[in-house]
RNA sequence: GGGCCAGUAGCUCAGUUGGUUAGAGCGCACGCCUGAUAAGCGUGAGGUCGGAGGUUCAAAUCCUCCUUGGCCCA
């Protein structure tokens, strides 16, 4: 059959060449034109739900590299469900409230604070902030798109919308009067001068190594024994707030007396009695020594009555707390529960009165003493103030120069202070143990993070702080009676608001501050309901969205319910106390339910030696640049594929080539071949009559679909992905279709319709397996194959086709292969030399009809005539016991090491007696499964082995052999040289062989095969080819020979018969 | 300061309920192959398993302390 090669189409399309960047381009347009995503949408709308929450992103931040990373998991657990037959809800929201936006505003304003901000107008700023909340959306938008993270945007949420904010308002109110909201106070950063509390963020900005006095003093017990408690402060300034002393219960603590201060009797822990000598001075005697639990609930006064105490609370009294320690100080710790969050807490906890004798400029007022009103309490002279002071009353010890890291305002350089501010509280901690129960209900991947580090954080679990004394949040839907406080009311919708107060909020701002703050009513007993200025925690926006999403309950109450909870949810390990937990806070408290089922979260990107991106390190990795130069699906698996990802990632841009795209290039490879050469699959016959080859790579690809789906069922990518890169790049390229090229290049014929139907059937899987992490190559190689988008493909169903004998031996095959090459490598023995016999020796499980029929592929795979297979007491092996440790350990313990060694002397006969499953008895007694039987290798041949697989090679080399050896050599020449002459490779030729001696007799003895080989039509040995295109003079060995050829004509295309009808 | 996670070959990572010779991929060196060829394959070198103690017949694995990095909290 000859066709003219101009005038076929090819029936498979080549991979495009432009490389990744462009091919994946190309198919996000195709995509867009048809219309795909929402064809996938479309398609699943009767099937059953999966429901997806996307942790909704700021978007007033640029996207980096892990935000690629978490996407890239959602994505592909969406993509899973979506072609296994499951209608999956991914919708898009976008997280706007909170200081990171007020900050950006403030910066582009020029602000430095909060005064700024009230000067400038609230209104103007808060449109600024709706203004900049989505200054990058677009390119999250764009980002999200180009790797193929697969959002519904079309009908994303924003939490600064009207209709959101009104789903959070119902969702307090629910709270409300649950009784799940209360209102109390919380100890904050905040700086007097700016007059603003401080987030997390900023007072880590602001620690600066300072030197301040700290001061020991003494407050007298009122127990009627005249002791005198010592107290250590660094902020004498909190002394006329004191309403408490803490002692750890389980300390002791000693009473000394010093022959400095005779007449005084002094409290301190016993580990600080040595350091008491620098306060008390002279010689300390102990007098006495007792647990702290002893002085708990005991009196004391106060040291300075300059403060009243209100009717309310307790005061003057021993406390006990687990924070107290004796490493500095003197054991003993004063409390001002205004002035401290272990004071507060204690305060809580003891029931202790609350003085704030502090105003929001942080000075001094309503105080009895004249000189230190309207002073900043972190004014060196005020200290200097109240020392003076304490000195006069005789309750002064000693002043101490004290060096430490205290935070200041990052703004203005301002000692910070801690300070109770009003606010509103989510009475987490009563429904603790149920969160925690629910908890236990949520499948975790990696399982730890649930139990240990987000179930500790709920075990710890205080009630949750929602004020923010901020101007860009939702804000508090809370009204206060101006004439009587404990007169609230709490708006549940914007009906309720409009019904009480006329008010009728226009557009998303009309929910905000300042709008929101004019709203007032008057109270039916005289007053008027003011709203609490504050705004809520972002984080109780990011957590309502299961219900204010689809703005619950005023609109689609049953879209609702049919997308709660969420199936699956995937953000980073920061996420802990932020969504991960908001949305399991407010589930139990308002709806006592679990908000999702199953978690991945993945752990964050790091840079190349382990230290965390930023932008002022300089070291984080520019997404886009990176995704051009690699491609979306490289970098997606590479993220995938390097670690787990719940393990902090070492983000190496190199390696993404080395792996990611290494994969992607095999499977590329795989399919050119595939394209190259195949021809129709029509007439291929049924699995079970194909060659054994066949039936195996189908066996392994069933195998592969069984792992790749088990795993992604339980949402472990990682291993999913790493099994489908083991298949392709192990059984398939290298194994498959490295043995089957012969059947596609069959000469002048179709391609075997048997390969060609397996190897089609094993990409078209693959392409399906790889969908949902790599989809742009995928959909490429999908369409070229079926003509039709995988993502509408559903995702494989393993069949049944492993056949386990034929699994193990080729396996053995493939292990024999190895070791043959590796005895040739270590003999010197090219593989181009064909040797005579090589000697096989495989466990007993092996043997048997299947592996004999996979006996000639061994011989062909390593060039030798004649496959032996010896029997494992032949002479090429001698059998050797060696302990089985982990059996014998448990049952002789210490004497193990000496049933070792005898085992090691077992005679053959022994070790055969145990082969055939019988213990044997001779010092010791052992079971078969104490002895492991190793094969050493007895034999002049080369030899190479592994474990009981042994490969041993004959070296002699007949002149029959040596003859075929040169004429492989010399076909191996003349293929190089039809290479070098830029022939076809179906090009026919001429070839002229000049050469002696030996080389010449092989060339005479095998001067058809070589013909055959090389497509030659003309075969002359001696003659010179007569205007040859190319000739050249060559080295075999020790024979020196002269090449020439001369192109004929060409044969048939490499690419089969011409078809109409390509994809 | 507290909690959690990690530290295994030059790099990225595996390593089962503890079991005696700690693996893979990449990189490197050497070689093979040449009808997937700006591909493919093999062989080899390379590790005191972060450090120190302890438990055990036996520790990369269990315990304690230390150290480095990361996350969260204070």
């Amino acid at each position: 059959m000859s066709v003219d090669p101009t005038s076929t189409t090819p029936r498979w399309p080549s991979w495009p060449g432009g490389g990744a960047d462009a091919m994946e381009r190309e198919l996000l347009d195709r995509w867009q034109a048809e219309g795909l995503f929402a064809a996938v949408q479309e398609r699943g709308r009767d099937r059953p739900g999966y429901v997806f929450y996307e942790g909704p992103p700021t978007a007033n931040g640029r996207p980096g590299i892990h935000h690629v990373f978490a996407r890239t998991i959602k994505d592909l657990i969406c993509r899973f469900h979506a072609m296994d037959g499951k209608r999956v809800t991914r919708i898009a929201g976008w997280d706007t409230h909170g200081l990171p936006v007020e900050l950006e505003v403030e910066k582009q304003l020029g602000f430095t604070g909060k005064q700024d901000i009230e000067r400038h107008g609230v209104a103007a700023f808060a449109e600024a902030c709706l203004d900049s909340v989505f200054t990058y959306r677009d390119e999250w938008v764009a980002l999200s798109e180009r790797i193929g993270f697969w959002l519904d945007y079309d009908k994303a949420y924003y939490t600064c919308s009207q209709a959101y904010v009104e789903s959070v308002w119902h969702l307090l109110q629910r709270m409300y009067r649950r009784d799940m909201l209360y209102r109390g106070h919380r100890v904050l950063p905040y700086c007097p001068r700016c007059g603003t509390v401080l987030s997390s963020h900023e007072l880590a900005l602001g620690y600066a190594d300072v030197r301040d006095k700290s001061i020991y003093v003494t407050f007298p017990m009122d127990d009627g024994s005249e002791r005198e408690l010592v107290v250590w402060t660094t902020t004498p300034w909190t002394l006329p707030s004191n309403v408490a002393v803490a002692v750890h219960p389980d300390l002791t603590y000693a009473e000394v007396t010093s022959d400095a201060l005779p007449g005084r009797r002094f409290v301190v822990a016993t580990a600080r009695v040595e350091a008491a000598a620098d306060w008390l001075g002279g010689t300390v005697t102990v007098v006495a020594t007792f647990p702290g639990r002893a002085l708990v609930g005991l009196r004391y006064r106060r040291p300075l009555d300059v403060v009243p105490l209100p009717d309310d609370g307790v005061a003057e009294v021993i406390v006990p707390g687990a924070f107290v320690t004796a490493d500095d100080g003197s054991g003993l710790v004063h409390m001002a529960p205004a002035f401290g969050a272990d004071d507060h807490a204690a305060g809580q906890e003891h029931g202790l009165a609350l003085l704030r004798p502090v105003a929001g400029n942080g000075t001094f007022t309503g105080t009895s003493w004249p000189e230190i009103e309207g002073r900043l309490v972190t004014d060196t002279e005020t200290n200097e103030l109240i020392i003076r002071r304490l000195k006069a009353l005789g309750r002064h010890l000693r002043t101490e120069a004290y060096d430490h890291s205290y935070p200041h305002c990052w703004r203005c350089r301002s000692k910070l202070i801690y300070y109770a501010r009003d606010s509103w509280f989510v009475r987490t901690s009563a429904v603790k143990a149920r969160m925690q129960e629910l908890n236990g209900t949520i499948d975790w991947h990696p399982p730890e993070v649930g139990t240990g580090r987000f179930g500790e954080w709920l075990g710890n679990n205080v009630d949750w702080a929602l004020s923010r004394d901020r101007y860009w949040g939702t804000p508090m839907p809370v009204w206060v009676n101006d004439q009587d406080p404990d007169d609230v009311v709490v708006i549940g919708s914007i009906a309720e608001l409009t019904e009480r107060s006329g008010y009728r909020p226009e557009g998303d701002l009309g929910v905000h501050k300042p709008w929101v703050d004019e709203v007032t009513w008057p109270a039916e007993g005289g007053g008027t309901y003011r709203r609490t200025p504050e705004v809520i925690d972002t984080w109780f926006d990011s957590g309502s969205m299961p219900w204010a999403q689809w703005h619950w309950p005023f609109e689609n109450v049953e879209r609702q319910a049919a997308h709660f909870p969420a199936d699956y949810i995937c953000e980073g390990i920061d996420q802990t106390r932020g969504w991960f937990y908001s949305m399991l806070a407010i589930g139990t408290a308002a709806f006592d339910a679990a908000p999702y089922r199953h978690v991945i979260v993945n752990e964050l990107v790091l840079d190349a030696s382990g230290l965390k991106m930023s932008k002022s390190r300089g070291n984080a990795v520019e997404p886009w640049s990176l995704i051009e130069e690699h491609g979306a699906d490289a970098a997606r698996l590479y993220l995938l594929l390097s670690s787990q990802v719940w393990q902090p990632k070492r983000f190496d841009a190199a390696q993404i080539a080395d792996t990611a795209g290494g994969f992607l290039a095999t499977l590329r490879h795989s399919y050119q071949f595939f394209a190259l050469y195949a021809g129709s699959a029509e007439g291929a016959p049924a699995v079970a009559d194909r060659p054994l080859v066949d039936r195996w790579v189908l066996g392994r690809l069933d195998a592969t679909i069984g792992a790749v789906r088990h795993a992604l069922e339980h949402y472990d990518v990682t291993t999913a992905m790493r099994a489908l890169v083991e298949f392709v790049d192990g059984d398939l390229s290298n194994w498959y279709v490295r043995l089957s090229r012969p059947r596609f290049w069959a000469a002048d014929g179709e391609a075997d319709t048997a390969a060609v139907a397996t190897l089609q059937e094993a990409l078209t899987t693959v392409a399906r397996l790889l969908a949902p992490a790599a989809p742009f190559a995928s959909d490429w190689l999908h369409r070229a194959l079926t003509g039709e988008s995988v993502h509408l493909a559903p995702f494989p169903t393993a069949g049944e086709r492993l056949e386990p004998a034929l699994d193990t031996a080729m396996a053995a095959v493939r292990t024999l292969a190895r070791l043959g090459r590796s005895a040739r490598e270590e003999a010197g023995l090219r593989v181009r030399q064909p040797l005579a016999t090589m000697r096989v020796a495989v466990p007993a499980s092996v043997r048997g009809p299947v592996f004999e029929s996979l006996l000639e592929l061994l011989a062909s795979e390593t060039n030798v005539r004649r496959i032996e297979v010896v029997d494992s007491d032949a002479d090429l092996v001698r059998l050797k016991g060696k302990a089985n440790f982990r059996t014998l350990g448990k049952r002789y313990g210490a004497e193990v090491k000496a049933v070792a060694a005898w085992v090691a002397t077992l005679s053959p006969e022994a070790l055969r007696q145990l082969e055939r499953g019988e213990a044997f008895a001779g010092s010791y007694r052992v079971e078969p499964e104490d002895v492991t039987i190793v094969r050493e290798v007895v034999t002049e041949w080369p030899v190479a082995s592994d474990g009981p697989f042994v490969a041993a090679l004959d070296p002699v080399l007949t002149p029959e052999l040596a003859s075929a050896g040169l004429a492989r050599e010399l076909v191996n020449r003349i293929q190089r040289l039809r290479k070098d002459a830029g022939y076809e490779v179906t090009t026919r030729i001429a070839v002229s062989v000049e050469c002696e001696g030996l080389l010449r007799e092989a060339a005479l003895e095998h001067r058809d095969w070589i013909a055959g080989e090389t497509l030659a039509l003309q075969f002359m040995v001696g003659d010179v080819v007569p205007e040859p295109d190319r000739r050249e003079t060559i080295q075999i060995d020790d024979h020196a020979a002269a090449l020439a050829v001369r192109r004929l004509g060409n044969g048939r295309t490499p690419s089969g018969p011409a078809q109409a009808d390509g994809p």
